[in-house]
DNA sequence: TAGCTATGAACAAACGATTGTTCAAAGTTG
DNA sequence: CAACTTTGAACAATCGTTTGTTCATAGCTA
């Protein structure tokens, strides 16, 4: 049975052990020192260190050197696969270069007061951001933050750190795919005029119309939020149009549109096919089994933290990282159009 | 336009502009000290600290504290909906109780070297530990944790401090509402023989069972890991059996039981009824929308997260905390029974 | 051999709080 | 009025590192 090192060690306890002085234990553990020590007095040192199981102490580094090696998320939503997906990235990154993640989920009611609270109080060294919010909202909240910050996936007019998914790519490469079913009437399940994804996503939805020549109409083109209900909602004005077909902007209200239709008594795919932007475990579970193209979040988390590490170290980077396309899923919720029109029930 | 107080303030510069010694400041700002002050002193300190926007140093309160309040939470997946409620639980905890988290995904891979990692390098005063390993890999794991813990839905024989779920009781009462629409012939869809979850939730369904006077039937019951391809293998061991209705374990494996049964034709739910422990908001985007017995994870989260705490400070609590049993939730997936036998196709 | 340069390690000062101890001034007692 | 007790605040040590500076000793140079 082995002796449990209960008490962690200090640097004093090894220096003292080793005979020498504690910056000398400091310089030989940390390794990358100016000062030059002799080849015999480093391994007595370290035989000492390892024998005494000596871990550095974390606050105590970290108050010396004024940096935590923390990085703070910030996600307003954390069952949101998207995010949860971006926390995943975040925090392998942030394991591989010696950063702790501490996560901080902000309920629209405090807007505000979360990004202040972990800045402010000098726990992290640095914040990755999501947010829903509208653009003056997150703006005001981030004048609070008294450290370096990256925005995920949202872009603010300034000097801001983003990393930002390719949306527009994502709409029109979902779209590509219907077209090249036959679908010629194609509506969009879109978001919020306001937001910036979703303007970028109608781009992409009429980009791809336009290369195939597809005259674009407005009547196809629903906006609401990105929810289940708004998406049943939504897709009951496309239901009274000719669309074969529907490209949602979201997992979520293509989940909602085909349960609408399919309690309208809508036969699905064959009567209207669907596909939605991003991917999850869940895309897959849905009937019919959604098609996606599946963005990389997980992605855009690793590259996020990168970028703020990287800032943190003073090395500076490009204040827009793009990301990515994203990857075509095609399961079972998109087929060819019918030849035949659709017969009213 | 405000003045931008960018530099963070530290004690001695309140001190300094309040002419008064750092010592007074911190017992002022704190509040609970014993020695007396007066009170036109403890007026200015507060003043000068407002103007300052005074934020105490975590780093230095850690280190002269020997306590970083802050606990670190290592969970197995981060895009388990069951997992991410406890998070935000935790979390919400946490912060009450001025406590930040630290998260930590645990690859399969790596096992073990989180816990240690976070612990030995004293980060975290101590740990939410949800895992999914055997009981002999996690015992050894924890092992290396030099810092208290609780387990989340997880008993280990010993000292352990856990949060468990009543998953018995939750089987029982889905096996129950089953039983109430006038199934008699249940099939259950469970988990690994050898998890303590799985023992209790087939534990719960023979109770449901007997209450009834419906004798148990082992063919009726199959066994594999929570996956939707588990639950797609599973189901078609009971679609063999004149079941009716199937309770299964994970909302997960209920989603592939119902996507194989429909691919083989079935009519969902009236040839059979389904329902799943544990809730998502994915359930409802399922078809047909799935019945649930929604357990409290998100309190779990809480409630584990409170136990640490109380346990860092001291106050102890039971060993083991029970939640309350979860709220039975019908959607689509479950009917009655169709009278006549089913005509297999 | 006196004077100078490397070499290797000790010394010491932070980092920013918390908290036990000391101490002057004011108030109380007999 | 001398002696003693409160009261309110300063003093000072400490938490465990990191890192700039000092300083012996040994090795060279002339």
């Amino acid at each position: 049975m082995t002796k449990k090192q209960r008490q962690k060690a200090t640097l004093a306890e090894v220096a003292a052990m080793a005979e020498v002085d504690v910056s000398t234990v400091s310089r030989v553990l940390r390794g990358q020192s100016e000062q030059r020590i002799r080849a015999e007095t480093k391994e007595r040192i370290l035989e000492v260190a390892k024998k005494l199981n000596y871990r550095a102490n974390y606050t105590a580094r970290a108050l010396r050197m004024s940096r935590t090696f923390t990085l703070g998320i910030v996600v307003p939503q954390l069952d949101n696969p998207v995010f949860s997906a971006a926390i995943r990235g975040a925090e392998n990154v942030a394991a591989q270069n010696g950063y702790s993640l501490l996560i901080s989920h902000r309920d629209p009611g405090d807007a505000g007061t979360t990004i202040a609270k972990l800045s402010q109080m000098n726990r992290v060294d640095g914040l990755l951001v999501a947010s829903l919010d509208a653009d003056e909202v997150l703006r005001s909240d981030l004048a609070e933050a008294n450290v370096p910050y990256v925005l995920l996936n949202r872009q603010l007019p300034g000097t801001a750190l983003s990393v930002v998914l390719d949306s527009r790519e994502a709409a029109r490469k979902a779209t590509e795919h219907l077209i090249s079913l036959g679908h010629r009437r194609i509506g969009h399940l879109g978001g919020r005029p306001g937001g910036f994804n979703a303007q970028e996503r109608l781009a992409g939805y009429r980009i791809a119309l336009d290369a195939a020549g597809i005259s674009f109409d407005p009547s196809l083109v629903t906006m609401g939020d990105y929810t289940f209900s708004a998406g049943r909602e939504s897709v009951k004005q496309l239901a009274k149009t000719d669309a074969t077909a529907i490209m949602a902007a979201t997992l979520v209200s293509a989940a909602g549109a085909m349960a609408e239709l399919r309690l309208e008594g809508w036969q699905l795919p064959q009567e209207m096919s669907v596909i939605a932007l991003h991917d999850a475990p869940f895309a897959e579970m849905l009937f019919p089994a959604l098609s996606t193209v599946m963005m990389p979040t997980e992605e855009m988390g690793r590259v996020a933290a990168d970028l703020l590490i990287r800032k943190l170290s003073g090395k500076e980077a490009g204040p827009v990282q793009a990301l990515p396309p994203g990857r075509l899923i095609v399961r079972d919720s998109t087929v060819a159009p019918r030849s035949g029109a659709r017969i009213s029930k």
